[in-house]
DNA sequence: ATGATTATTATGTCTACACATAAGGAGTCG
DNA sequence: CGACTCCTTATGTGTAGACATAATAATCAT
């Protein structure tokens, strides 16, 4: 077995390794609980002798090298490697990722929410309401029945008075009739699709557009300046449900830490 | 709880509204692997019974009525929370949420591979490169002390000779100093920084800017029009390591779908 | 009534063990 | 030499049982 730095000689252990208090960092290994054992993991991957392209040992070998069961082992290396550093094949092994960052997570705010955390007062307003037969593009894009009568809506959300983000939807009459018949001047209908039907597919698109007559209206752009997007088509049991585009003010930014 | 659409009255529910399987044997509960658990879970939550909302019996239960073990039962519960379905807390047990996204998972593709994955030929090429000292905005973002040198590069990264993205990056020059004495004339920075440097903390922020002259030069567009930009910085141990802006080419889009 | 203490309970996690499954590698045969 | 089989091995996942912990609910004291 090769020396491990940071992983000092476990001789010194007690049976029942536990976390003695928060302060201190124990001198032993007493790497118990399936998070300790992931933090040392992730240490020695960015800090520590397992750089990229490194074949790890087997979970039996690790799970006595930390004074763990095979599970609790097999769970710290799963999650090390659901957060993207590790790469794990049956019979293969696991081994370091050489980029490690593959993916990134973060949180789909609901509109309400992300002004309101910000300490503005939400507020919302339905700028038009339209009933009309899905255009060309539009059944291309839902994968609509031709004829079929669609809900279109454009809706402004505000934080302290001041326009956020213009949400322009389209919700297929034919999968949602209710909708036909709903105003949406008092309930976003975000909120009313959240409660009223469930999804089984999703898919999200961010991109940066042009700053059309509608936007400069209402998110005090200028045309033709660029506005960050960010367009949602749902589905359920394979009937399109609803297509949005999220346009945000100007400066906005997603951002995601970790 | 409110009436849900689309969720069909639980009153002609059998017991174990199992969904049929072609190779179905047992007409009673067999759902031993988690994953069975999960999408039967999923299917309750999405089509079933269980609304947004409801307060789901407890692992215990589920896991007799599920016929598998309490483990196997905790498993799958905690899969469907982490994918944003469900709520859980101890004793007040397991919930479904409101709003069923809420998190949204990201591939942060390496631009050679996702140049490839088309079947283009990926190309790079370095447009420019200075040391100089950190001007005051850099300092501010990445923390810098004050008199600190940095590298700063533009590159470009095309696809079959057609640009694809524009590399805008600074590294610090401090916490790097082998980047000072780096040509990055055949190696990108980004392949060079992975295999060279660890990170423990990045931060990534999607955004649309307006096309400047740099950018009007490489990328093709005309000045202003809106481009869709990836700012990603990355620390370790405390210190910057690089800040960086890639800006694509225009109609990009950034897409997942679960 | 109200604040503090204790009981209860559902989830969180560890252990040890067993079997399943995928995939690398060795050996075999044409 | 190449294609095929079979064996080995590391991870994947299931089970039962135990204790830990957080948070609610109930109880008690003021």
């Amino acid at each position: 077995m090769p020396a491990l730095i940071g992983a000092p000689d476990p001789v010194t252990q007690t049976d029942y390794p536990r976390k003695a208090d928060p302060t201190m960092q124990t001198p032993t290994a007493d790497k118990t609980t399936f998070r300790d054992v992931m933090a040392e993991i992730l240490h020695r991957i960015t800090e520590g002798p397992w750089g990229p392209g490194t074949l790890l040992p087997g979970e039996v070998e690790l799970a006595e090298e930390f004074r763990c069961s095979r599970t609790t082992m097999n769970r710290a290396l799963r999650e090390v490697s659901e957060l993207g550093f590790l790469d794990r094949k049956r019979k293969a092994g696991t081994r370091v990722r050489m980029a490690p960052i593959r993916q990134v997570r973060f949180e789909m705010p609901i509109v309400r929410a992300e002004v309101e955390k910000t300490g503005a007062l939400y507020s919302y307003a339905l700028v038009s309401r339209e009933i009309l037969v899905a255009p060309e593009w539009l059944r291309a894009r839902m994968n609509l029945q031709p004829g079929s009568q669609v809900v279109h809506l454009v809706c402004l959300h505000s934080a302290d008075g001041a326009a956020f983000q213009l949400e322009d939807r389209w919700i297929n009459g034919m999968a949602l009739p209710q909708a036909l018949s709903q105003d949406f001047t008092e309930i976003g209908p975000n909120e009313w699709l959240i409660a009223t039907v469930p999804f089984s597919e999703v898919e999200i698109s961010f991109l940066a557009s042009a700053a059309d007559a509608i936007i400069v209206t209402h998110l005090d752009h200028r045309p033709g300046e660029p506005v960050f997007c960010v367009e949602r088509a749902t589905w359920w049991q394979n009937a399109a449900i609803t297509l949005v585009t999220l346009s945000h003010r100007h400066g906005y930014r997603m951002t995601t830490r970790y």
